[in-house]
DNA sequence: GCATCCCCTGAAAGAGCTTACATAGGCGTC
DNA sequence: GACGCCTATGTAAGCTCTTTCAGGGGATGC
């Protein structure tokens, strides 16, 4: 209709540049009056390029997972990439499977959350040659691109937070440390810090629930039933402490002196429910996911590791603990 | 490798009941050592059909919405089915682009959230023949197809609840209703409901908010500065609530008999909060959603409207208020 | 004024699969 | 025993784009 070749039309919607500005604009007019839209497919078969972006994330039950996917999204349709949603419920071979999938879909690049994957996840992603980055996680020495924050850092925050408030009977509800490597490494920066600086004769107890309200409450119900329960507890995350506080409330355990308590991740509640936790930026995260990944993607070599900065939001759910209180009275 | 042709192999992999059971054996062996995937871009392009389906939803900031997901995307994987996700944030210019979008990238079927959507955006479903079917709506009378209930009736519930209870000052905080149908039908449910059943001198307060805790606390906020503040709060939606139950603690009402709120959709939270709410089978809805879809893409004439039960979840945050409630006593 | 170079465009060859159609056996029937 | 039909497999023609390569035409330089 435009009285050009194919070849040309596709030049003129792919590289713009390459073609004159009149006949630009006759091929747009045709396009336009044709409702003509270019098949997927044939140019996915042809180009080798699919211009889809998957993201790989445990759940998409909360905040901050929501945060994340649409940053990455947003950053990616601003690219012209399309984002595919995998969700694989912390289970390492269901996450195998999708990338399978995924791969054979052709996607052009992965967004993963954690660094701990199957080696046959990331044998499959070396065998099509497709590049990856792995958010929530900050290894500058391990050998995959991340973007995010040193989780046992991020737990020395909270811990230190509670040992400044006075406590010292420190208990912990975490999450399944099995194959998620950001909620071992909470353990291991709780585990540490407390050694380091906490009081010697206190052997932090630490138990392991499902990300669920129920297991926050069992959790905590746990930690109480032990002979010195803690004075403060850390969650894992914040669906955690909220079970926690829940748990808490319950048994009238009203005041934050009377049991602190310290979430993971500050979701869009936290905040109203008084909360205290570390602050994750997700959208921040991933975002900048979405642009290492499309920096690989227009053959630059972007920064291996990038961190984020995170921060503690105190709020009521940690005090002073009761007997403390007291003695700082006047 | 096989020693076949690509047909026979092209057919071993999609219609193994068309392929002797010998030569399958050797087909699948052949794949095995070799760890041949299928391009599915090139499958795509020969068979025009994409084994994709989109379900294009207003946010994925909510566990409604999230359980939806994925019951739909379970049901779609065993079928063999992959599904991409479009967020709308609520916005029909966005829902029509998000759809174009996916209609060029060949998807077999759309689902949407609620019966409202551009002209365009049907226009467009139109002229690909592709289908689709509306979700969280129950329209039997409707041009489309759908999967759901009926927000009025719901609504309906709703409003009886609060009646019985005795409350005659009802106030209700929705979500905005301009493009939703959903919110609208709620509204719509109160207001008839109420002009049946309710006090004929109460004419009932209605403020639209955005869904957000902040709105919902804004939205009780302007309730309570009226002359005559209602003594029960109807919320478009649970996070609405969530926010008026925060405004009102806030507030110190702290009782039910003081201010009761109700919300609409049962989130994870709500149980926790006590909040009463209607019950939403977010799982159930998507399930069959997906159902229609399959049915229809496999060529046959699934039911057009279905309906799905639901059931209001009487909690703590409604009781009779207080005056009745001092009247009661003995 | 002619040669050189560059830019723009077109022709044509794939990209890797599906599927209509053709073909070759195998079996049942008269 | 021959004919016809059915089933299993092969042949080859698409499906719709991208991209390489070649060529034409205009601008530039000497």
């Amino acid at each position: 209709m435009a009285g050009v070749s194919t070849a040309t039309v596709s030049r003129a919607l792919s590289l713009p540049g390459k073609v004159s500005a009149g006949l630009r604009a006759r091929i747009q007019a045709a396009v336009a009056t044709l409702q003509y839209q270019p098949n997927i497919a044939a140019r996915m078969l042809a180009a080798r390029r699919s211009w889809t972006v998957a993201a790989i994330v445990p759940t998409i039950r909360n905040n901050v997972s929501a945060s994340c996917l649409e940053a990455i999204q947003a950053r990616l349709e601003a690219a012209g990439y399309t984002l595919l949603i995998g969700v694989t419920g912390y289970e390492p071979e269901r996450e195998y499977q999708i990338t399978e999938a995924f791969l054979a879909r052709g996607v052009d690049g992965l967004i993963y959350t954690g660094a701990s994957h199957l080696p046959a996840t990331y044998a499959a992603l070396e065998r099509h040659h497709v590049p990856f980055v792995n958010q929530c996680v900050f290894e500058p020495d391990g050998p995959h691109p991340c973007v995010g924050f040193d989780n046992r850092e991020a737990a020395r925050l909270v811990v230190q937070h509670l040992l400044e408030l006075g406590h010292r009977r420190i208990g912990m509800v975490a999450s399944i440390q099995l194959a998620n490597d950001r909620a071992a490494g909470r353990i291991a920066g709780v585990v540490e810090t407390l050694a380091a600086c906490g009081d010697p004769g206190w052997r932090v107890p630490i138990i392991e629930q499902c990300s669920t309200i129920d297991g926050g409450r069992a959790g905590l119900a746990l930690l109480l039933a032990l002979p010195t329960p803690p004075s403060a507890v850390i969650c894992g995350n914040d669906i955690l402490a909220y079970g926690a506080l829940f748990e808490a409330r319950d048994r009238g355990l009203r005041a934050a002196s009377e049991l602190s308590v310290i979430g993971f991740g500050d979701l869009d509640l936290s905040e109203q429910l008084g909360l205290s936790t570390l602050h994750v930026p997700a959208a921040e995260i991933g975002r900048l996911a979405a642009e290492y990944l499309l920096a690989r993607l227009a053959g630059g070599a972007p920064l291996h590791a990038t961190r984020i900065e995170i921060r503690l939001a105190a709020r009521a759910s940690t005090a002073p603990p009761r007997a403390l209180a007291v003695d700082s009275a006047p």
